[in-house]
DNA sequence: GCCAACGTTGGC
DNA sequence: GCCAACGTTGGC
């Protein structure tokens, strides 16, 4: 199974990727999403050892900055059964679990902001859903040739 | 803070 | 199963 790639957003002032640095042994589980087009993304499709773009959402500055791993495959989302949880879902229960995560490692930190507004303008990256209009999708797939490019862009000086 | 775009809910 | 109402996302 080749390794896949995928965008995850975040918002950086709830976890950003130096609190994701931070956590213990630099990984954290992405709990929360309640989007079924995301949550299939994580349970059906993202494996251990895939590549994450990790992107800063509603922010003064949106785009990628740095570089996660998944290291574990998707597992029910416990935040969906706690109710003092802001993720709390009365139809998810452990016995029928309706959300999953992964777990996500911190692995690389960009030398510089690869924004939105970048990528946008940049021409081939335009089959990206990030820079496509509407698209607010917190989990999605995105071809090697793009990620690479951004990885790129990111540790370049300008 | 505005608002366009989109997803979800629930009445019928 | 339609669709109006409502809620959320997220750039600006």
């Amino acid at each position: 199974m080749p390794k896949k790639f995928w965008l995850m957003k975040c918002e950086p002032h709830v976890f950003s990727l130096k609190d994701l640095k931070d956590s213990p042994d630099s990984t954290t589980h992405w709990d929360g999403v309640r989007n079924y087009q995301a949550r299939n993304f994580m349970r059906d499709q993202m494996k251990t050892g895939d590549f994450v773009l990790y992107y800063h959402s509603n922010c003064d500055a949106p785009g990628v900055v740095g570089v996660a791993e998944v290291v574990k495959e998707a597992y029910p989302d416990h935040s969906s059964w706690d109710q003092k949880s802001k993720y709390f879902d009365p139809k998810s229960t452990p016995e029928n679990p309706r959300w999953f995560m992964v777990d996500i490692k911190w692995k690389q930190a960009f030398k510089r902001l690869v924004s939105l507004h970048e990528m946008k303008e940049a021409a081939e990256l335009q089959n990206m859903r990030v820079v496509q209009r509407g698209q607010r999708l917190s989990v999605q797939p995105v071809e090697k040739p793009d990620f690479d490019r951004v990885v790129k862009m990111g540790m370049s000086a300008n």
